[in-house]
RNA sequence: GGGCCGCUAGCUCAGCUGGUAGAGCACCGGGCUUUUAACCCGUUGGUCGUGGGUUCGAUCCCCACGCGGCCCA
């Protein structure tokens, strides 16, 4: 940073304070934020202001400055919202004309005025008074070109949100999403409720998590890796409509795709199976597009997306078949280890493992239209039941879209016993060197012997729905804070 | 973890075959009453990511490290 430049801000600090101006007000004065007064006044003509004056009071953040001697422009923005603001000398006394003039852009005002339009109609508001609301000591990223290296990006993203639009677009609908999310949930009788990220047991999901301790109890706990088990116990509870938006960890590698730290909806509905939840999923999916797009289709990685009609289901079984040409029948009693070397795939230490890989590889990046995959193979899906027609297989489908999984969804396994086989099975998985096997959870297995019902359950990445939707290339982009390193080492 | 690429002024970027740096914007000074990427004139601003090495001399070549990106794992 030039240090020039900071100490002239600072000087001009300096001189506020020795004038006896607070540039760090408590109060904001009387003001309509810019949105309102745009829409009230944006359609009103230059001889209309005129015959009849509008005062009004905006607040907001110096953006621009133009200066012309005896009369100066600056753009002020108001949570998004752009109003250029102009100061004449003929109007002003000179000490405000002056503090006008010195204005920092970054800097905080509040301006009382009067509207007028100039010559080429901008819709601009002429000050009578100018108040300062915060001093900036530090200069935004130049106009032209905006920010854009993505390191400043994501480490200062306020600096982003500031003078890249996409990222401020992109946190709105971000927002937007998951309110409607909540609106849809609350419109089917789901109750929002929260359980504990930091558990004694991590389940729900297969993937390394994070451990920590707890120094009171001299325990060690970990942050939940997803929150499955404990919607379930309440499902057991007969809160039969449950659902949560939170948090999940997961410590594992960062890419496009994956943030340590990620936002899911999780939701459990009694008397319901796995197809109910496709039904679920897919009204919900449909109603978020319809929040951001008006509509159902929209572009995504250069393919046109269509969320209308019917969603297809596809076994992973044919999905895989038709993914090698016929030559991977994943329920045939073949050596796998074979089509690993034969397919080129990374080897893997169990089945499960190299069927997860196989359908990563060929299938996942070509699922571009939404699609439900079903029949996952058992030994991936330790909290499923068993599908009837195959012993091998579970009731679980995954959604994707625009060739990445947005949704995860079981007819959830409720027979304690064969509960406690899955598990075991996980422990000898573990054992084979999968270190993603669901631990035992012998305190979840109590609460399956008091009862669970027939429950469908559901996930939703929330951060790949809004990668999808906004069409962005990373989750990165999605995530206000994106994991990062340290800065300094 | 591996491969490739990047890191130069506050921001966006140039910088040839090795001779210690430039532009635009921002900043500072001056001018300007209709601009909105305002304009005109004149300045200022650099640990060239960090640390080593080679060399008479390194932003440039070599090595290591840091941070970031893309791809792979």
């Amino acid at each position: 940073m030039s240090e020039y430049e900071r100490d002239a801000r600072r000087e001009r600090l300096g001189a506020l304070r020795e004038s006896g101006i607070e540039p760090y007000p408590a109060r904001v004065g009387p003001r309509t934020p810019v949105a309102e007064l745009r829409a009230e006044h944006d359609a009103r003509e230059a001889e209309a202001l005129e015959k009849e004056p509008v005062e009004a009071a905006v607040a907001g953040r110096v953006m621009a400055h133009r200066s012309f001697g005896k009369l100066l422009f600056v753009d002020v923005v108001d949570d998004g919202h752009a109003l250029q603001v102009s100061g004449r000398k003929q109007q002003l006394d000179p000490e405000t004309f002056a503090r006008m003039r010195e204005l920092d852009i970054g800097d905080f005002v509040r301006v009382e005025g009067v509207l007028w339009r100039t010559r080429s109609g901008e819709l601009t508001l002429d000050t009578r008074r100018l108040e300062l609301l915060g001093k900036a000591l530090r200069p935004l990223p130049e106009k032209w070109h905006g920010l854009s290296d993505v390191e400043t990006r994501f480490r200062q993203r306020y600096l982003d949100l500031l003078v890249n639009e996409d990222a401020r677009r992109i946190a709105v609908v971000r927002s937007r999403v998951v309110s409607r999310m909540r609106r849809f949930l609350e419109s089917r009788d789901f109750l929002e409720v929260e359980t504990p990220i930091l558990q004694p047991i991590y389940g729900g999901a297969a993937a390394r998590p994070f451990q920590t301790h707890h120094n009171a109890l001299d325990q060690d706990l970990f942050l939940r890796i997803s929150d499955e088990l404990y919607l379930k116990r309440l499902v057991v509870g007969g809160l039969n409509r449950v659902y949560e938006i939170g948090r999940n960890f997961r410590n594992e590698g960062i890419s496009r795709k994956h943030n340590p730290e990620f936002t899911a909806m999780e939701c459990y509905q009694a008397w319901a199976d796995y197809t109910d939840m496709m039904e679920l999923v897919q009204a919900l999916v449909v109603e978020v597009a319809h929040e951001v797009h008006g509509g159902l289709r929209f572009s995504c990685r250069g393919h046109e997306v269509d969320l209308s009609g019917d969603w297809p289901r596809i076994p992973m079984r044919d999905a895989i078949l038709e993914a090698t040409d016929g030559t991977l029948d994943i329920l045939a009693d073949d050596d796998w280890k074979a089509h690993e070397r034969r397919l080129g795939l990374d080897p893997k230490p169990t089945w499960a493992q190299f069927v997860d890989e196989v359908f990563s590889e060929r299938v996942e990046p070509t699922l571009v239209q939404p699609c439900f995959i079903t029949q996952y193979p058992k030994a991936l899906t330790p909290l499923a039941k068993s599908a009837p027609e195959d012993e091998r297989l579970v009731e679980r489908f995954e959604l994707f879209v625009g060739g990445m999984e947005v949704a995860n969804a079981f007819s959830e396994l409720n027979d304690p016993d064969e509960q406690r086989r899955r598990f075991e099975e996980q422990g000898r998985a573990a054992a084979e060197g999968d270190d993603e096997a669901h631990p035992m959870d012998e305190d979840y297995l109590r609460a399956l012997e008091h009862g669970l019902p027939p429950t469908g359950g559901l996930g939703v990445g929330i951060d790949r729905l809004v990668m999808l939707l906004v069409d962005a290339p990373s989750l990165r982009e999605v995530i206000l804070f994106p994991h990062l390193r340290p800065e300094q080492s």
